[in-house]
Formats: structure tokens, sequence, C-alpha cells
DNA sequence: CCCCTTAATAGTCACTACGACTATAAAGAG
DNA sequence: CTCTTTATAGTCGTAGTGACTATTAAGGGG
């Protein structure tokens, strides 16, 4: 263990992989990039790149985001780290173990190419398919984390602006898990449960035009649900 | 991303920690190793090491934890992936990325030193502390992820034999959590939770001699709790 | 042998959380 | 003005659970 003498040291490429997931139009999009290069040129692929010596996955991830999508110092950037991939021949040039996260934000600015990437895109949750690598495996673990995570911390908050509706907050845990929510009861938990959202004193906003205004909230300095907004196996009415 | 023209590709040493976890006399215990070498030479570790060329993380933990400690081929051992550990400046001889891991066991047999550790032992969780590297961090980290696993999985059967009584269960959760939870209530919920436990049929455990002999439950299907088991701020009375 | 202790198991009661639902309020469209 | 849409208020019944009390089945000490 962390001695020389018993096992040769090999050397391994360290490479960040990102699931950026926010939300368009009501579905839930990823942040893909072109491949420029082989292997797997012209097939998209997450966002991500090697680590350098000196920085920290975490660093890595933020780094890798701005320069390949343009994305620069995005303000409410949630990062969380996923997993470590590293089973061998997951990269087919060499031995790379790469950190994958998780990333979420709101209001999503339009990406652009850079670095390594053609071009890049938001695509649709279920239209990100195909992917290079295991980017499938790592976007579908992603995607379960953030819903498992909905369940029992606040971190529905970090898909939404600073200040939000409550019904844009409960189209978060919609869209996410798939299930329609009854909005009274939504909103009975999420106010019953301190610190989740604070109540922005006066403030209200036309809902796209139709329908009473909603009050506006912002995050609260809750991080975890005491109890969980549970989503049960049979919940909601038809959308 | 993911090519060799825009960053100089640089190699990282990779290796896994293991924060082995199991219940010795109602506390508690790590599995720790002792340095052989420098750096931190005689200090208490996590035992792990480097990974090989052709093994996937997870090969390693498990190849790991039977060199050094002489637990080879231990019965249902649950071995999970906590997160990666990438801070520059974590190892004072080179660049290194650590990928740990919380292992769970029941009914441990006492391990010998092997491989780079002089000696390996169980130590009380409370007593683990000054350990070599950033491994204080990772094995705290390992107990808040198991702590808070319990809740909404059945992992709590990792920790027992495969027979066991449901004293012995909650057990499990009070040693880990620090709480102390109601006998009744414990077991209204656990069997009222589908495929958590199964009885076993006509069977039943003297408790030390003294008290009414108790059932004995087998590991049930079920891997998730729903309605979770919740710790609540202030839970029990007094031990 | 009887009674005490110990631990498992059974059951009660009240309160909370929540799913399902109805009702009201405030906006725009026609 | 009325219809539609969306937010918000409130009601009702039930499941889950914290806090208990009661009973059962073992060993130990006199």
């Amino acid at each position: 263990m962390h001695g020389y003498d018993k096992h040769a040291y090999e050397p391994f490429a360290v490479t960040v992989d990102l699931a950026v997931l926010t939300l368009r139009a009501g579905a839930l999009h990823v942040l893909l990039v072109e491949r420029g290069q082989e292997p797997y040129a012209g097939r998209w692929a997450l966002p991500g790149g090697f680590l350098l010596p000196e920085e920290s996955a975490e660093t890595a991830a933020r780094r890798e985001l701005a320069e390949e999508t343009g994305l620069a110092d995005v303000t409410g950037l949630h990062l969380e780290q996923l997993r470590t991939y590293s089973e061998p021949g997951r990269d087919p040039r060499m031995r790379v173990v790469s950190v994958a996260f998780a990333a979420l934000l709101p209001h999503p600015p339009e990406p652009r190419g850079g670095g390594d990437a053609s071009q890049a895109r938001w695509v649709p949750y279920d239209a990100a398919v195909d992917l290079a690598f295991d980017h499938d495996r790592i976007l579908a673990d992603a995607r379960d984390r953030v819903g498992a995570k909905l369940e029992y911390t606040c971190l529905a908050t970090a898909f939404c602006p600073p200040e939000f509706t409550l019904g844009e907050l409960q189209q978060v845990y919609e869209t996410v898990w798939g299930t329609a929510l009854d909005r009274p009861n939504f909103r009975r938990k999420v106010l019953a449960t301190p610190g989740f959202v604070e109540a922005v004193p006066g403030a209200a906003r036309l809902t796209g035009g139709r329908g009473k205004p909603a009050a506006l909230y912002r995050a609260g300095p809750a991080t975890t649900l005491h109890p969980p907004l549970l989503r049960t196996p049979r919940e909601g009415r038809p959308a």
C-alpha cells in the first residue's frame, strides 16, 4: 500500500467527465459536445478532459466546462462528484480512469464549441443516446443520482433561477422524475419544510401571461429535507 | 476533451483506499494497517494500494484487501465506491488520485499484516484518528455515507451474519447512528417493510443466555426501504 | 421452587404526514 | 362578462410512527 516496492507504479491518464443537466422548456436536457477526433470522431459525448498536474478533479471539471462550452463562470452551478469509472478498455487508446461529475444549472446559456469539441449543444435527455465511450452509462447514473437526491435534499433549487415560483420548482421534480405531482400537496410539503424556500416579500410573477400571478421564492438555507419528499410508486394524475 | 492535442497528457498514480467497517462488541470498528515505510511510516492508515494496469478500481480494492489483511474471499463483503480524492499534495511523494471505497462486513476475522503493511488491526472508530494522508477525511466520509444509506436501503444486513436477530439488526442502526431506538417500534417497522428480512422458520437463538430467545431472520430480497427508516433529530431514550 | 431480572414480542393511543379531493382567487382571452 | 387557466386555501381519511404499557420466555439467586 502506498509503497513502491511491492507493486510497480503504473501511470494512468485521469480525466473528468461532466453530465451537465438543465431544464429547457419543461424537458430535461444534457450538454453534449461533438467529438472532433478519433476515437469516436463525430460522435456526441459528455464534455470533459484530462486532469492537469496541479488541479483537483473538481477544479478540472469547472475548467473543462468553461473551455469546451463557453459556459464560463456560470452562476448557480451545482457540481457534484458522481463516481469514478475505471474499467480497463473503456478508452480504446489507453488506460484512462475518469472521475465523473453531475452538474446542475438553471437558465442555461447557449453554449459554443471550443477546445477539442467541434460543437457543443443542449440535447434532450431522451435523445442523448449512443454516446462515445461509456458516456451513456455515466449519463444514466447522473440522472439516477439527481432523481434520488431530489427526494431528500434541497437540490431542486439548483435547477431554478435565484427567484422562482413554486410551480417552477414542482416542474423540476416532475421533469426529473417523469411523474405528475399534485400541486396543492406539493405546495403544502415545500412550505412546511423549514428552510427549503423563503418567500420574496411582495413579489409575484405573471406565469406566461395566463392565470393568477405566482408568488416568488428564493432557496432557503436548508440542504436536506426532513422528512423527505418521496417519489411514491404510483403518484399523481395524468398531465 | 479526450484528445492529445490541446492539453498534454499527464500521468497520475491511481490508488484505491478502503474504509472497511464492521461491528465488534457493539462498537463500530475500522480496519487499519500500520505503514511500513515513508511517508507516514509507523502511522496507521486505511488499507489500499496502487491500481494494476488491467484491473478496475473495484477489482483492485478486493485484491488489496486480501493482500494486506489476509481477509481473502470474505463472505458477505459489501463493497461500495465512496468518492475519488484528487487534491494535489495529498501524497507528498507524487501526484496520486485515490478512489475510496466503503466496505462493510459481518463477523470479522482477525486480520494479519501482509503486503506493505507491517500489521493490520481492527480499531474502534473513535480511536482511529491522526491517520496517514487524508484518510481521516475518507473515514469520516465513509461513516457519513453508511449512516445515510441505513436510512433508505437495506444495507444494515451487510453488517450481520447470514442469520441474525432483530436485536442485532437494531444494534447496527444504534451503533452507526449513535442513537438509541425504541425496540418495539423498530421491530414493527422492519417487519412491515416487505423483503427487508425473512423469518427463519422454527429457529431461535439464546441471546447471551438471559432473556427470551429471539427469532432468527435472514436478509430479504429488497434493497431499498420504502418508506425509509429515518433517523429523527431527537430520537430514542438514553441507553 | 418462587421470584427477580432480562430481553423479546404484542398491543394501544395519539399525532403527523400525506394522498385525494373540493373550493376560491386572480389573471388573460374571447 | 364569461370562460379558461393557474395559484392558493382548505378538508377528509388513512398510513406511518413516536411513546407507551403489557405479556411471554428465558436464566439466576435465594
